[in-house]
DNA sequence: CTCAATCTTTGAGCAAGCGCAAAGTCCGAC
DNA sequence: GTCGGACTTTGCGCTTGCTCAAAGATTGAG
């Protein structure tokens, strides 16, 4: 495996502000892995032996029923921590990890964890605040599902996509990694037909181009508009 | 105000385990608090200045929308901590603390949370632990918003206050505290006018009796089977 | 006791969105 | 190229649960 660059962490909120030689300490106890598409990083259930860095690409985390049905509770953009259960007193992940675009992460034993809490001083909060973050955005995703129609849910997704993971085209912009309908509709806790319908209803209205598996959006502000109908 | 008596904290787990004078300076540090039914303990976008640990009582959290709709994010049962937003970075309350039931806090200045988490060993992994078990109970109940009918929401939200405050009677189980239609369709993501007549549909065929803001659980296992019921 | 406020019940009509089914399309493997 | 599998589209019928409306019940304040 080729040396790791420091400069990949001297950026990230929870490495930011180290020493070059503590950040090289760092990187030398990781290994770095690649993952395709639609490839597991961890299931759920499994002991919670490793934490990662999202280096590039894109994760989404799902659970699934006793029925076998999946919902996605979690998207992870690049640069973020994950599978910090150890962070919150888990002993096994809670969701599984699912490789949504091409993944880069590196990886660290669970052991490690703890050193780097009693290290850097500044792990500690930065990784409190990542938690945060995310309790914060679920709890507004329960608000969504709670509150809003099918239509506004499905908006509101596509915005975020484009928002954390966007490519701007001549025409708009492009979600950078491909994605079903069943996909949107388990982020979105509808079915497939739904979001088919309407993603056809809107390409009729030139809000949103799609092809297979690639989706475009064209007009933002009228997402934005459907996104704020209430149910 | 009373002194506190010590046994208050010795048997609950951010504090178990710590020496008498231990908890005598912890409890010297906190102010008692008792808030009636209905009371606001903290809103939404406050600072947090203050972390408490329900003595007695229920509590609900809640968020709203620009529509100024509610729903409920969570409950929180007598012997934990809550207002912590300090232990996940955040500098505000995410949502507005209602006492569900009568409640007595132990209510400290936010300034204390970094010298517990420094002096007692076992305070910062305990508060983790809370951390995650929220958060898993916030992703269980998206999960039941995304996949499961009004009927089965319902069923799990009662079956959820029986275990958490219920109060066996001659005929069968009692949630503990006064609780609107209204409040169970803001935990279900529903309308009362729902809730109401499914609740009358059960008392017809004797799985629950409700009078004004009250509800007994008459027969849990109908309930059980109820939430089961995939949508 | 009386009144007002809050909470609850129930009806009727309606629309959102689901289930089912079938056909069409795209893509990668060989 | 051709084949199979995965993905997408669309129609139709129907159920769930919402909206609107109005009346009844319970409670607490005065």
């Amino acid at each position: 495996m080729p040396r790791l660059d420091e400069s990949l962490l001297t950026h990230l909120p929870p490495f930011d502000g180290l020493s070059r030689t503590d950040i090289r300490r760092i990187l030398d106890g990781a290994v770095s892995r690649r993952f395709e598409i639609g490839a597991d990083i961890f299931r759920e259930g499994e002991p919670a032996d490793r934490f990662f860095l999202l280096l590039d690409g894109y994760i989404r985390v799902v659970r699934s029923t006793e029925a076998g049905e999946q919902i996605t509770v979690l998207h992870i953009p690049a640069g973020q921590l994950f599978g910090i259960a150890r962070a919150i007193g888990r002993e096994t992940y809670p969701g599984r990890a699912v490789a949504a675009a091409e993944c880069i992460v590196l990886c660290w034993p669970t052991g490690l964890w703890d050193d780097f809490t009693r290290q850097y001083p500044g792990f500690s909060l930065s990784t409190a605040r990542t938690v945060g973050v995310r309790l914060g955005e679920i709890q507004s995703r329960m608000q969504e599902l709670a509150t809003l129609h099918v239509e506004a849910r499905i908006a509101t997704a596509l915005l975020r996509l484009i928002t954390q993971t966007g490519r701007p085209t001549e025409a708009g912009v492009e979600i950078d990694f491909p994605l079903t309908r069943q996909d949107l509709s388990e982020m979105t806790g509808t079915t497939l037909h739904t979001v088919s319908r309407l993603l056809s209803a809107w390409q009729r209205e030139g809000v949103v181009q799609s092809q297979h598996r690639r989706i475009t959006v064209l007009d933002r502000a009228r997402l934005e508009a459907c996104a704020q109908h209430r149910g």
